[in-house]
DNA sequence: CCTAGTCCTTCCACCGACTGGAAGGTCAAG
DNA sequence: CTTGACCTTCCAGTCGGTGGAAGGACTAGG
């Protein structure tokens, strides 16, 4: 198959299995005229660290599962520790989420949202307060790089 | 105020305040000696800035938010709309990651995580179901550039 | 054989929002 | 005069791709 066919097969977009194969992720062969080819058990591996980024997972972590998946006497136990420390990251971006949710909240629900400068969100954003910006740093870095706006696909 | 100063009492390292003059978001002058002078103003940009991005809101979204706080005779809808818009984002992420939250969750529920190589996590990212990978890819978008990993204070 | 169209190749640049580090200038204290 | 803390600019890297240009390979039709 030509790296075409197993972007269909796979779901994966080409461009982003070139990128696996800069990686290291996958090892296609090459044709005579230089064409990529993949048999089934490259696809396989495409489905495989498709299915594990979409579940989340880095590609530092899907490189390690995959290693664990050709690996026939592995420990389920490696396996389980790398779902349980990206269910923990999970909930802590959840958490993070939440806590953003409920501020961002209250401040939209006490803002008339009408014709007049008045607005308690440009207010609680400027009034400096008892409690400083010392930890807005963190929360700042908290929320990471989840918001990129400009990308296709991602969600805002 | 140089920069080390706006630094420590907004909260920002100085290489984020650098990056910020960069991308125009604050405008300090320069003393003779090429050093940024930042005035009371410029501090409370920066303040709003910081406080703005630890809500999660983006840059050009900090840009906007600034814009019409300084201006006088803005309309608070403007403000609660990006607002609005922020949360929606958030609430769309949040359901997102309770989603895979589930998901990996059952997966870890059921796997032993023993010494043996039998290991319902890899079967459920390596075996061909009724649904197929089509729309892997979305989710994994969706996930997005959510876990940087390498990142110094980024949740993990 | 030529051409059009589709596929494939490589390479470079860009996204967000910084961060790290090198190389070097400036300033205040001792 | 030196030391050290502070400041400057610039370049590169982060993560996981995505966009596009420039050009080679292949297939079908005339």
């Amino acid at each position: 198959m030509n790296i075409g066919d197993v972007a269909e097969r796979s779901g994966l977009p080409a461009k982003t299995i070139r990128y696996y194969e800069d990686i290291g992720l996958v090892r296609p062969v090459r044709g005579a005229n230089g064409y990529r080819h993949f048999d089934q058990t490259e696809l396989h591996k495409l489905v495989f660290v498709g299915r594990a980024r979409s579940l989340g997972f880095a590609i530092e972590d899907c490189r390690l599962l995959l290693s664990l998946y050709e690996d026939r006497s592995r420990e389920s136990a490696e396996v389980k520790a790398i779902a349980e420390t990206h269910l923990d990251s999970i909930d802590r971006k959840i958490a993070e989420l939440e806590r953003l949710r409920v501020c961002l909240r209250d401040l939209v629900a006490n803002c008339n949202g009408d014709t007049r400068p008045d607005c308690p969100i440009i207010d609680a954003l400027s009034t400096t307060r008892a409690e400083p910006v010392s930890r807005a740093r963190e929360a700042s870095q908290a929320w990471g790089r989840a918001n990129g706006r400009s990308h296709k696909n991602a969600i805002v």
